[in-house]
Order: structure tokens, then sequence, then C-alpha cells
DNA sequence: TCAGTAGTTCAATAAAACCGAACTATTGAT
DNA sequence: ATCAATAGTTCGGTTTTATTGAACTACTGA
């Protein structure tokens, strides 16, 4: 059997886990995509197309321990939201700073 | 001959790094201990004491590479600031954010 | 010049990431 | 109900990265 998504309590959320989950330039970009699409996404759609399967799935369970996001199975597909304004409240202005950070570097290249 | 240290241009320094740099537990404690005190701190103050010289050293270089800290030798020492300004520039508010959420993780505790 | 202190570099080991292949869960068609 | 297709997970082996003891470099002060 299938192991259910854990997903943390927003207290035992980690400052550390969370930059750790961002550090990463493809957990970024999932951020990214799931913060400013319809706030709800598949895993193939929010991961880059090239990426093979067992590595998108490694990233979303990383996001997902780290407390970033909530993920939930939808049918054959498994949709994940960003725990935006739980975060906000636990770590003030890091997760917005970043995505407003990471919008500008990108636009720079 | 040692390599002397090298900085990168603020506009180089990417996001990623900076959020890489700030995911290990040991280097943020470091950066809380620069930006918090004299605003200078030669590498085994600012380190745990009881972590090995080589492990400081190899974080000092993550955190002097991302962009976080210029360092430089002042005797047999070398003494590291936080690069405070550029940084805020560059990404506005992710290094305070981060500063400040690890105050109050800590508290927590 | 010599001893002591502060940090770096090297090399070997330990830990973590990556990805192909096999597996599970769900749906929709026959 | 069964079968094929889709979406994702898990496993195991390989590659990459982190850690650390030991040797080395740089500087200071006696």
């Amino acid at each position: 059997m299938q192991r259910p998504f854990v997903h943390p309590a927003v207290d035992d959320v980690s400052l550390e886990s969370v930059l750790y989950a961002l550090a990463d330039p493809v957990r970024l970009e999932i951020i990214k995509r799931i913060a400013g699409g319809t706030c709800a996404m598949n895993c193939s759609t929010a991961a880059p197309a090239d990426l093979p399967k067992s590595t998108q799935s490694h990233h979303f369970q990383v996001l997902r321990e780290a407390g970033l996001i909530r993920s939930e199975r939808r049918g054959t597909e498994v949709v994940s939201v960003l725990r935006c304004t739980e975060l906000e409240k636990r770590f003030p202005g890091v997760i917005g700073s970043i995505l407003k950070a990471s919008d500008k570097a990108k636009k720079k290249i």
C-alpha cells in the first residue's frame, strides 16, 4: 500500500528545512508555479517536463516534508497547494520576499 | 601559496546559492552571530566551538562563495562581515526576514 | 628562528541526490 | 468486471556532495 501524505504541523516546520527546500532550482521553480498559478497544481504540470518522474516525486516529497506544500490525491493525480497563510504566520515575509526576489532575478537574465 | 579569497560581484549572487548557504543550521548560526555581533567575526568565534576546523573553514567558504560574507585576513585570523547592504539591494527583505524568523524560532524552543 | 595560533587544503569516508525500472492507485472504455 | 492508460511512488544502484583527520601555510610575538 502507498503511504498517505504526511504534512508537518506548522509549528514543527523549521526555517532551515524551508530554506533547504527552496535552495534547489527545480523546487523553487515548482513553488513559483504553484504560487503564481491557479494555486493548485499536479506534479507533472508544476515540475519541469524533462525531469524524470522519480525525481519529480522526490522534489515534491521534500517540499511536502519541509512544510511548504499540502498535497492531496484527486483521482489519478496529486494536487498540491502552497501553505502560504500558515507559513506567513510562522515566518513573516520569508516566502514572500523569496518569491519576489526570484521573479526579479529571472527578469535580469 | 594560499589562494586569496574570492567574492562574487553582487549581481552574480544567485538567490538559490544564498538560500542554499543559509539552509544549513551551522551556517545560519554563523550568519546570525556575524549579523548580531560586532559585525565582524573570526571563524573560531562565529562557528560552533566543537566543530572541526576543516568543517568550519568549509562552511565559511560556502558562505563566501554564495556572496553572503566578505572575508579578509587580519594577522593570523580571518575576519568576515555580512554583505548586508548589497544583499538587501539585490534581494530586498530576504536576509532580514530570515534573520528575524530564525530569532523567533529559537525563542519558541 | 622558533613556537604558537588561525585557517586552508588534501584525501578518504559517510551521507544525500538522481534516475531507470518496477510497482500502486485511480479512471474510463469495452 | 476487466483491461489499458495515466499519474505518481518506491526501490536499488550510481553519482555527487558533505564531513573530518592529518598535513600544510600564513602570520605574530617572544
